[in-house]
DNA sequence: ACGTTCGGTCTCATTTCGAGACTGAACGTT
DNA sequence: AACGTTCAGTCTCGAAATGAGACCGAACGT
């Protein structure tokens, strides 16, 4: 089976991952976040491979999670993330705290403060948390029953 | 720059990704924590081919992600999730609340429910919060600041 | 006129991949 | 014992994806 006819099932985690499951996409997203939108500067920042990295952020544009704009001063072009786009912060966010609790011996290389946290001088961190919508509790895996949703009886 | 120099980087983000952020494996981790187990069943589920299954299995026992071990009843073997894939599993999640708002028009294909929810008739499901480990709050992007880390400062 | 910077294109050798046949061990049935 | 089935795992081969880096034209400053 070729991967991308996996953008067909019916399964919110499946679908993503077309689009952003791929080696580099996550870590470009990385940078947008941390500010970069100049082709050349993610191509610096990351490594990757000039046609490799056209390629991915056109997948992006074309998803609506960047946008392609002239800069508003100089003669260059302006990835940025769109509001859909921000939305994959959380994403970010659970890679790096089973990151940080998995992969960083030495401690966390970076800490994500919350700026103005109106508790305690600001020592805040960002972490994610699974919880219910309904009491608030937090979750596991094993507190959950998937249940088909309407999405699923969908003939397409 | 070959992917996988990638692991080097003091980023928390970037190094579980040179695990898992292929094109399979976190496909592979979802249908683990569908109670999926064997290795044919695995195959049947994703359409993967042997060989590249066989290559993610294994990098995924070889990081302690799952195990590998001969079923308790009958010849074969299993594959199961290792505390540490466990806690994988809030990644998935935040892959589906992204998925379940941008690409499911049909609605969500499948509702994540909180099995033995105290309230209102079990109706609660499953969402991600990225929040601030002091006040509470939740956060986006632009409520945090990014700062170096003890594992920023470790030379290799 | 000239050099620089910019995003983007092109070519080519290497790597990764999908498809599916094949292997050998374990087990059940006759 | 002989046979078929199921199992994880291996092998081969053609196709697709990738990395490296040269190359291009447009915009800009001097």
């Amino acid at each position: 089976m070729r991967y991308e006819e996996l953008a067909d099932e019916p399964c919110s985690i499946t679908r993503p991952l077309v689009i952003f499951g791929d080696r580099w996409t996550l870590l470009i997203l990385k940078y947008s976040f941390a500010g970069i939108r100049r082709f050349n500067a993610f191509q610096n920042a990351l490594g990757i491979s000039r046609s490799r990295l056209l390629d991915r952020l056109d997948r992006l544009v074309e998803h609506d999670i960047l946008t392609k704009q002239p800069a508003a001063v100089g003669a260059y072009e302006e990835y940025r993330l769109t509001p859909k786009g921000h939305d994959i912060y959380p994403i970010l966010m659970a890679i790096r705290d089973w990151g940080d609790t998995y992969m960083a011996a030495d401690g966390p290389p970076v800490h994500y403060l919350h700026r103005e946290c109106p508790n305690a001088g600001s020592t805040g961190e960002a972490h994610v948390r699974l919880e219910c919508d309904s009491c608030g509790n937090e979750l596991t895996a094993r507190d959950i029953t998937p249940t088909p949703g309407p999405g699923l009886r969908v003939k397409h």
